[in-house]
DNA sequence: CTCAATTCCGTACGATGTACGAGAATAGAG
DNA sequence: CTCTATTCTCGTACATCGTACGGAATTGAG
């Protein structure tokens, strides 16, 4: 094995198994263990070479989520795009779960931060967001497949130790950054990916004619004032920049009526 | 076909949030046609007499996801659980994607506001977070199932109405409103998720070792001086009410370091 | 009654992730 | 060299999923 592999080592529990515990939904309890995956001492001199690499994998499936989306990204177009055998993935990754997380610090690495902090943390912050949010548009996967994350690999940390030296001027304690800087890529991400969603929908005539009948006609059932007026006075249309900006000084200014 | 009409009031009055993220994956991807979904005039007597009901095989549905999470919501499952076959679910919702979309706005019904608007939007926001933190601490898939969602059902409009009756005193035009409301449930939703996938990590003592060990490895590397200091100074540890209430108070009076 | 509408659901199909194990390639030991 | 341990490759197989199809059953209308 090319070192994923666990050694199985001492499980003494008998019993294991799955433990029917409520979670949310597509992340499940297993997950991805961290260490297999990214502190894989240097491999094998032994046996078989390799005719496929981790990295070479990772990019096909980049590639194929970049342009057909995340659905098209199976085993069995992953393997084909390379030319592989599906189960040879196998070998460089224990399941597919793995291969997304590798996708999302493979993409990761494009994060290249250049600038040293100024000293202006919020102006930092801000230039730190609107880089990720250049990130997400390239990638539109990524909001997405950030949902279930769970462990940083190399490159999200890199841009990670940006992040907290952008906040140490602030002199927040440790979980504070961190949870700063958790927060910040969860809002990204999720305005990112409302933003493509409304996209996607503008692309479809019909459908988002659908929608615009469909709240206009609660809105006109009168038991819903409040949005009827909402949608009547919806105020200067923004681009989605100037939204993504608004957005970003809310959550770094506070939120101000004054914009 | 019943035509997927919803003549049943599920249980409550009240709605919830709205979602916010993508469908980021299947690129111009379709969803559900809330025209369809919602706004079905009751249909004709005629033909053979429903044996079950949009409302039941909902609620099913959401026993299922509380009691063992999303994965275990497959029609074969909801199907068994009602004693229907597995087609006859199809009379009802025209697709699963339809059916995760009632789950959600199913309980969203729990969503009942007593108190009208105090007249302090900052506080009234808080308590409206509150309640959907409570809530998706309840439905422990509902943070996951909301990324996707796209068009707000009953429930979830009328929970709707006393956010924009809330905002009413910001004098914000109808757009600004909206996007605030649906900035502070995806930012609900991506905090309540971070925090049930922690719970889950350290129920697992094993990967909770493991992901420590990864992070201790990660900072001993001496290539990440920032991350580890931020390790090293942790600060004190909060309860996650505590946690929430800090980041809402950063969300909605602004990112302060004096906190 | 007949007829059309509607619901119920068994069967079947294509797609997916991946367990299994046989075979091929390689490196070191003898 | 041969032998053996090790590692990679991948065809086959299976369980599970969503759901298309079509026929049987039930109902109201004419």
């Amino acid at each position: 094995m090319l070192g994923w592999s666990s050694p199985e080592p001492a499980s003494t529990t008998s019993g294991k198994e799955r433990e029917t515990v409520p979670h949310a939904g597509g992340s499940g309890a297993p997950g991805v263990d961290p260490e297999q995956l990214w502190l894989r001492p240097t491999e094998p001199r032994k046996g078989r070479r390799p005719s496929f690499s981790r990295a070479a994998i990772t990019a096909a499936a980049v590639a194929l989520a970049d342009a057909e989306g995340l659905d098209a990204v199976t085993m069995r177009r992953v393997a084909a795009e390379i030319g592989a055998g599906v189960m040879s993935l196998y070998t460089y990754a224990p399941d597919k779960e793995t291969l997304l997380e590798l996708m999302v610090d493979h993409v990761s690495g494009e994060l290249t931060v250049t600038d040293p902090p100024t000293g202006d943390w919020r102006a930092d912050l801000k230039a730190i967001a609107h880089l990720q949010r250049a990130h997400m548009l390239r990638h539109p996967w990524l909001p997405a497949a950030l949902v279930t994350r769970r462990v940083p690999g190399p490159n999200t940390l890199a841009f990670l130790e940006h992040a907290l030296a952008v906040l140490r001027p602030t002199g927040l304690d440790g979980a504070a950054k961190l949870e700063i800087f958790a927060q910040l890529t969860a809002f990204v991400a999720g305005h990112v990916g409302h933003e493509i969603a409304q996209a996607a929908v503008s692309r479809s005539p019909d459908r988002a004619a659908a929608e615009a009948r469909y709240l206009a006609a609660v809105a006109a059932d009168g038991r819903h004032p409040e949005l009827a007026e909402a949608l009547a006075a919806p105020g200067l249309p923004l681009t989605p920049e100037a939204t993504f900006s608004r957005f970003l000084g809310r959550l770094i200014d506070g939120l101000d009526i004054t914009q």
